[in-house]
DNA sequence: CGAGTACTTGACACGTTTCAACATCCGTGG
DNA sequence: CCACGGATGTTGAAACGTGTCAAGTACTCG
């Protein structure tokens, strides 16, 4: 059976709310448009009114503020599966920058038609709705993270979040995922420097949690890890645990 | 005319929605459950699962989370007027902890009401998950804020928030508004020791930017506060400007 | 009047940033 | 084929912002 073009949405859908079989299907007929991007290419810029809603069916994103320091704040990583602009439905002036971070392949969702789905289907609507709410509750822990925790427990809980929320959209295999960010990035979203990200991910490294290379990232000790990043999962509100987690007392 | 129980509420919701006279007077018709809280009262807990939303009539709430070095992390603020855990519709499990920061009138909402109201009037759904989404900006500014700048902007940043969400809903007169929390919970929220907190605002005042005593906060100077801050009013996502302010340059 | 809470102050310690240099890898063009 | 530049990662030393500790003040409330 060849894969629908959203059939990363329906898994990450799937992976938050029960849907029924037939509002599945309705999802799965939206009109899109696919486009492929290439790295660090913006898709919507702060102050903008965009008329679609993006949905990423491949690579990895970023919502991006720039402080009057000058610093990139990064504010979230965004994976396939993910639309990390539905917000754009009812906020229509961005405060942010969506940027991508890999190369991407991306389906435009026209606004118009989000809103006659949500409309017609309330337990789509439903389901987007929650989906915002879940990438609020993301914001959430990324305060607590920035603002209460030391270098390394921060990094580590990001990387625990990335891993975690790969697998939920099947897309970690042996606690091995795709990370295609630079040290830089990962400094920029964790509110580091780069020199300091990279003596912490030595320190992860010389511990046996973690192998990072290119553009992969691999977890040897994911109970280690977890307590590293002072991790729980119950911010993600996931439906069920991922296959490979020994899932730590729900 | 006597002020209905809803009144802040509106107020609200007016100033991020339009809503038509018979959605308003719908709102104000819905069953309510006032009660009167102290200070430092938990609301909803990690954890829990409510049956009922919280609407703020008077007072002040925080979100926060506990992270594993025992610090406490505030996540945001609310005021009069703010529904804090509105999002419990359809996240049903909380995910951090609300509580009293003064004395505070609250009005409860049950579940199964917010979603009759919202199947019933899609412009009420509408204005309740923008208002969900107007949280998430601001989380977002609060990362940025928390990861990006330094003790100095941080604190004059969250003062603008403050004084512009007071005014937005008529609570704030002259550039002045009421701040019921301690320096110890202002360094709980930007993620700072008291002691810093405290001579950061020291600062401030030297400064001439404002004058904070008890709870009383007065900006003196508007213009230099918000340089101070790096703050753009933008990710409030307000419908117009608070009568007090030169907006600058929308 | 005593106890508690919030605020203030000074000195020092520590985590993190900054700066500057260097290593490594990769694609490109000569 | 090698030379080159640019992006990314790595390292060391010094500077800086902020945290910690400890003490003291001011105020409120019973």
């Amino acid at each position: 059976m060849k894969p629908s073009l959203a059939e990363f949405l329906l898994r990450r859908l799937n992976s938050i709310y029960a849907l029924d079989e037939d509002d599945k299907a309705a999802v799965d007929r939206l009109p899109i448009q696919v486009r492929d991007l290439p790295a660090d290419h913006d898709i919507v810029r702060e102050g903008e009114r965009p008329t679609h809603c993006c949905f990423l069916m491949s690579g990895m994103t970023a919502w991006f503020k720039l402080t009057g320091e000058g610093q990139r704040q990064i504010l979230s990583f965004h994976l396939a599966g993910d639309l990390p602009d539905l917000q754009s439905i009812h906020l229509t002036k961005m405060d942010s920058t969506l940027s991508t971070i890999s190369r991407c392949r991306i389906a435009f969702v026209k606004h118009d038609v989000l809103h006659t789905i949500c409309a017609e289907r309330p337990k789509v609507a439903s389901a987007f709705w929650r989906m915002t709410l879940i990438d609020a509750a993301i914001f959430r822990e990324w305060v607590a993270n920035v603002g209460g925790r030391q270098a390394y427990p921060r990094v580590a809980h990001l990387l625990c979040e990335i891993v975690m929320r790969s697998a939920a959209v099947g897309l970690a295999e042996n606690l091995t995922c795709s990370l295609p960010i630079t040290q830089s990035e990962l400094a920029d979203a964790t509110g580091m420097s780069t020199v300091h990200v990279n003596r912490t991910l030595q320190t992860l490294r010389r511990r046996g949690l973690v192998d990072w290379r290119d553009t992969r990232l691999e977890v040897l000790d994911w109970p280690g890890l977890q307590a590293a990043g002072d991790f729980d999962p119950s911010y993600l509100h996931l439906r069920m645990a991922p296959s490979f987690d020994p899932w730590p007392a729900s």
